[in-house]
DNA sequence: CTTTATATTGCACACGTGTGCAATTTGCAT
DNA sequence: ATGCAAATTGCACACGTGTGCAATATAAAG
């Protein structure tokens, strides 16, 4: 609505008291909710403002509060499909609660997220989130140290209470090694990366000492990228020598690559052939040309519990931090014996 | 390193020139590149700021040069592959040139794209680049007069002059027709969404046109999201009935439901009984399973036109404002028949 | 040693806003 | 009309930083 001012900079909040004929206070209370202005002022005030088309400046209103609301959102690798998931549904919470949200890509995981985690410091964000990767336990400390409050998704550290929320990931390799024993399985591979976070590993070893209590020796893949041509190379790799009958990849995106292998180059029937379970469930795990069975995070609660703990941090700064685990459910499709319809459970 | 204030709030600037025994403006222009400080004083301050663990206010310091070095990214159904391709590449060139990105994703494109943008304007953003949707023309115009720099991707506006990059929708829809006929197909159709965008209208328009000239009708499906799911619904709409032996699909991933539902639930091999061509070349397009003959976006070159606009803004705020043109160029995989292995073409 | 040019330093003001405090106005009951 | 409480308003200071200007210290040249 009418006339902004069209050229060069931003209006102030002195422009549009002269201009209104009163204090600058006026102005600063009409747009601060719960100040006292009477109600010819307020109108006089707005009416300025829309013509003059002012915004409140934030830099300075939190310059005064010492607090920005805004949120750093660190990770990496954030292109893939689960992490773009975690992304967009903890933006879109965060705008909605008020928030704005700053992005961290860390190009390099390692290298680069302590040192982007420290640039985010300077805006003196409301909050930290770590929606994957490891940050340096000394960046972390010092955000804390500092009031910043820090909530890591998906990766525990131990030593030193922070907030944090993770899937049960030994949960979900425990039951995909029942499963997989459940559907005849006995000549099983555990599918990973090379990278060693511990979300990964997590599931892995719980596979693994799932099935050696059952006495079922486990065949294991640990190089490569966490990423689809990582499934593929393991199929190629372990599938003919090992002759696998029941795979675990720690990843839906290698397990899509590990059943393209199996079924196209190394022409394995699945399920009858093989099984295959994943985890993260994925959009493309539903895709007809795979219907993946696979574990599913809990995407939707684990943004609530971020959100809770954030706002329950700006009401009570010094509350104790712990960590709540979140279960990872199967949804049983198409890729492994005998599971077909089932319905998901626990 | 060192001691941290540990406790409570930020450490600012005047307590490190007490703690170091200078003024406050010795420690502000040693860290101010390019100030007038010695050494010993330099060496000072940093051992005070070590210990103490001092960092800059990037708010009040935006504060004084009215701009905050904030970019703002702005769009919609960031979890889709190509979308989240977009901003993980934008988000990492920004970070590197040492912007800050500010996330803006739009639950419901239409109705909160607008609203989003105002708000971010209000931290005195450097820039604000739209990835995708469409926000009111109002809302952008506000920004070019407040003298913030708009940068629109894949979305043109005409009548009046903003920034703008966009692969060439147009090229690709006719480029997609001549591959059709030149393999062969002569009943036709082309599959897109009920999203009216320039982008997706703009690649259905070209083909249909393009296949007109030669005389060859094409069906038309328009309706539903912009997804896996509308592909699917395509195919078992309109492949039988139509007897379709050719299809555009303007989204890669409708490109794939398309795909999956006329193989898995209609019978048909691909390409000999039907060709499929999509646009974007996401990741999944080169799995093994799909194997999609397809346009790809340039998504690093679009990335590196984006920055090189920023920048020349950040310098030149006043030169005309241009729309560039990407050139969509064709991934030749095996979804076309008698296309596979031949090298990609303009 | 003197003169002059240069590098360094501190003071004080500016950036745009929020807010306590005292002064003023308004509303209401007497 | 008068008295009193409540609401409104403006002043002035604070938030943490950058920077022009003048004063001072240092180096270079004679």
């Amino acid at each position: 609505m009418g006339q902004e001012s069209s050229r060069g900079s931003f209006v102030t909040a002195a422009d549009i008291a002269q201009h209104a004929g009163v204090s600058r206070s006026a102005v600063s209370r009409t747009f601060t909710p719960g100040a006292s202005v009477s109600n010819e002022v307020r109108e006089r005030v707005l009416e300025a403002a829309g013509q003059l088309g002012y915004r409140v400046n934030r830099l300075a209103r939190s310059l005064i509060h010492a607090k920005s609301n805004i949120v750093g959102l660190v990770g990496t690798d954030l292109h893939q499909p689960f992490h773009a998931e975690c992304l967009s549904a903890l933006s879109i919470a965060l705008l909605e609660d008020g928030f704005q949200c700053m992005l961290l890509n860390a190009a390099n995981a390692e290298r680069h997220m302590g040192a982007l985690i420290e640039r985010v410091l300077e805006y003196r964000v409301s909050a930290i989130v770590v929606m994957n990767g490891s940050p340096p336990s000394r960046v972390v400390k010092e955000c804390i140290g500092s009031g910043v409050p820090v909530i890591l998704v998906n990766k525990l550290m131990p030593g030193f209470a922070v907030d944090t929320v993770v899937t049960d990931h030994a949960g979900g390799g425990r039951a995909a090694a029942e499963r997989l024993l459940a559907a005849g399985c006995r000549r099983l591979a555990v599918v990973s990366s090379g990278a060693r976070t511990a979300s990964l590993l997590g599931r892995m070893e719980a596979f693994r000492n799932q099935a050696a209590e059952a006495g079922v020796p486990v065949r294991v893949w640990q190089e490569g990228p966490t990423d689809y041509s990582t499934g593929r190379a393991a199929a190629l790799g372990m599938l003919d020598k090992d002759n696998i009958d029941g795979a675990f990849c720690v990843t839906d995106l290698m397990a899509l690559g590990f059943l393209d292998a199996a079924r196209l180059d190394r022409g394995r029937r699945v399920p009858d052939d093989l099984s295959v379970i994943g985890f993260d469930d994925i959009p493309q795990a539903s895709w007809n040309a795979y219907q993946l069975t696979t574990f599913r995070q809990p995407v939707q609660i684990l943004t609530d519990q971020v959100m809770q703990i954030i706002r329950q941090r700006a009401e009570t700064p010094e509350s104790p931090r712990s960590v709540f685990t979140l279960p990872a459910s199967l949804v049983a499709r198409n890729t492994v014996r005998g599971l077909a319809g089932a319905e998901g459970l626990t």
